[in-house]
RNA sequence: GGGGGUGUAGCUCAGUUGGUUAGAGCGAUCGCCUGUCACGCGAUAGGUCGCGGGUUCGAGUCCCGUCACUCCCGCCA
């Protein structure tokens, strides 16, 4: 028998009535009547009440230990009486007897109280974790975690994908993120960096023939974080197979993740075939490549509509002769809304740092309608009409519009999207819908230096027959390139892949990259596709993003275990640390300290 | 790199138009209490009001700077 426990602390029943029994865990709460102590203990399992008396000779030693002492116990399993019932304690028809105890774990005076609902500062909880971590959601949360990885090991495993480990250690690469850089001490001055993903690793896999391979594979990128995103290092279930086309990819993942969701959350799946939408689409209906079905409001082009000469909106009639766009949001139901909600609209677009929303609400009144609102005035009863179709609106809906370049209004009207439809309830929090993102551009013009780059990942395969392929028109080519979307986030990007060499010059070509530099830049890669490499292709959803969705938190630090914070620091283990001079001398490196 | 929010006891927070000795709950320490499950009751200890400077007779409160945490933008093929 094990010295330490005969039963955990969540497993106690009727059925051990009267046993001998030893436990062992943390003194979540006591409960002190004098005479009379109540010890609840607490385990990874769950909880059970202790309960010892006066007359018992350890009494005063028990009545005095700390919260989140770690004790053994002793005693006896007894059945409650029915008015001592817990209900919401999975062990509460028993409590246990203490006979004798024994501390196992001392504890100082806590910086942060464990049994509380309480919040408290990202600093605390991150310093003393292994404490914060006792609590009861983070700790369930880190357990679902767990729970959900093996199961996408099981599923993946049940559809013959194999699980292969790839490199930690490997080279730099030009496209990206920035990278983790780690100096090699046998080659000074040259430098290993952490994989962004095991992106050409896992076309390797499929070019020696490992026809389908998935890995829960930890990347890095030296980027800076959000909510939703580590700074650092992130977790991907990186799929790649080999002789698929798109739809191959789209059943596996569609497949894996109906089952992932139904088997871990109560919420319904709106769509069990997954909707695929253009990413044009996409950019004109929602604003934005990644879009909240759960929303239903839908933005429209309504940029011609300000040619007619019975639209008087000076401003937008000028600005679209010159070119620029108008697209517009429905507000349904909005005729009783006061004029603050309109006002705090337009007031959160300017913070958003837009030019605001023009408004105005549709009314009929003796049978015609009519603008009412800020703008409505500068509208016919037939413009208004007019609108109202290309919007699908009615009487009493209102009509928010942006005007700019293309990029600003998508952007402004993606937001506003959501910030109506939140404001008026619009979104269910009981759902999860999954939508398909497809027909990325193979390229885009950089701002910044007009010049053209690959949109995406640069070894997608372009749509079309690729032996007729138009390079003089770079930003016209599609790519097998998709995304899988859900409740507005992206948990992952993936694409069939461009296996053949000569296409794969010809792309990098356009994109500023002459041979030489690819030979230079992608060697592993673009040797072995001239080998004999066989078409695939595959995705890398992010685990991370899964299980919040799951887990409904809002925060990645909420789903993962030892998180830095904003500023990529592990406060518990205090890294990033300076190093010792020897160090730096094996690795020929000095310090170049700013001042 | 830029913008917003927060910072008061070990923890979570309150603190009025600037005004005496900065409060509460939880936790800690001590005492009372034999059926609680957020047990109850009483007492005690615990504060550089993030830090620095300024305005003022007087600053937790107003101003300037700075640091920390966080959210967002940039960034994240």
């Amino acid at each position: 028998m094990n010295k330490y426990r005969t039963h955990t602390c969540g497993e106690l029943s009727k059925n051990n009535k009267n046993e001998r029994v030893l436990l062992s865990g943390w003194i979540n709460k006591k409960r002190d009547h004098g005479n009379l102590l109540f010890i609840d203990l607490r385990d990874n399992y769950g909880l059970t009440q202790c309960v010892v008396d006066n007359k018992n000779k350890n009494f005063k030693e028990l009545e005095k230990l700390q919260l989140e002492t770690v004790i053994k116990i002793d005693g006896k399993v007894l059945e409650r009486e029915d008015q001592t019932i817990n209900k919401d304690l999975s062990t509460g028809e028993i409590e246990v007897s203490i006979i004798s105890y024994e501390v196992l774990g001392k504890t100082k005076e806590l910086p942060l109280p464990v049994f509380s609902d309480q919040e408290y500062s990202e600093e605390i909880r991150l310093k003393y974790r292994f404490l914060d971590l006792r609590r009861k959601q983070i700790h369930n949360n880190i357990n679902l975690r767990s729970k959900v990885i093996s199961f996408i090991r099981k599923e993946m495993e049940s559809m013959n994908f194999y699980e292969f480990q790839t490199p930690i250690l490997t080279s730099s690469s030009p496209e990206g993120a920035r990278d983790f850089l780690v100096p090699s001490r046998l080659n000074p001055g040259k430098f290993y960096a952490l994989p962004q993903a095991p992106q050409q690793f896992k076309q390797l896999i499929m070019i020696s023939g490992f026809d389908k391979y998935f890995q829960i594979a930890p990347c890095f990128r030296d980027e800076d974080a959000r909510a939703d995103r580590s700074p650092g290092e992130f977790y991907q279930l990186d799929i790649e197979m080999s002789f698929v086309e798109q739809e191959d990819i789209f059943k596996v993942v569609e497949k894996l993740f109906i089952k992932l969701f139904k088997e871990f959350s109560n919420k319904k799946i709106l769509n069990t075939k997954f909707p695929k939408i253009k990413y044009e689409e996409s950019l004109l209906k929602f604003g934005t490549d990644k879009p909240d079905l759960r929303n239903p409001l839908i933005i429209k082009d309504i940029s011609d509509i300000f040619s007619r000469d019975d639209v008087k909106f000076d401003l937008f009639k000028k600005l679209t002769k010159q070119g620029k766009i108008v697209r517009s949001i429905i507000a349904p139901g909005t005729r009783d809304k006061p004029r603050s909600f309109f006002d705090n609209i337009d007031k959160w677009a300017k913070d958003e740092g837009s030019n605001g929303l023009a408004y105005f609400t549709f009314l009929k009144e003796g049978g015609k309608i009519s603008g009412k609102g800020p703008v409505g005035k500068f509208f016919s009863n037939e413009a208004c009409e007019e609108l109202m179709k290309i919007c699908e609106a009615k009487d009493g809906d209102s009509i928010f519009m942006s005007c700019g370049e293309k990029k600003d209004v998508e952007n402004i009207l993606s937001l506003a999207r959501k910030k109506i439809a939140e404001d008026l309830n619009l979104i269910s929090e009981d759902a999860f819908a999954f939508c398909w993102i497809v027909d990325y551009p193979m390229f885009e013009l950089d701002e910044k230096t007009n010049k053209i780059k690959f949109s995406h990942n640069p070894f997608s395969m372009p749509q079309g027959d690729t032996e007729k392929l138009d390079l003089s028109r770079p930003l016209n080519i599609k790519a097998y390139q998709y995304d899988i979307v859900c409740n507005g986030i992206e948990l992952s990007s993936g694409a069939i892949r461009n296996h053949k060499p000569d296409l794969m010059y010809k792309l990098f070509d356009l994109a500023g990259y002459n041979k030489k530099q690819v030979d230079e830049k992608f060697s592993g890669m673009i040797n072995a596709l001239s080998y004999g490499a066989p078409p695939h292709g595959g995705i890398a959803p992010g685990i991370d993003r899964l299980v919040m969705l799951i887990a409904n938190e809002k925060n990645i630090r909420e789903i993962t275990m030892f998180p830095m914070n904003q500023n990529a620091q592990d406060l518990m283990m205090n890294a990033p640390s300076e190093i010792d001079d020897h160090q730096l001398k094996e690795l020929k490196l000095s310090i170049n300290k700013k001042k």
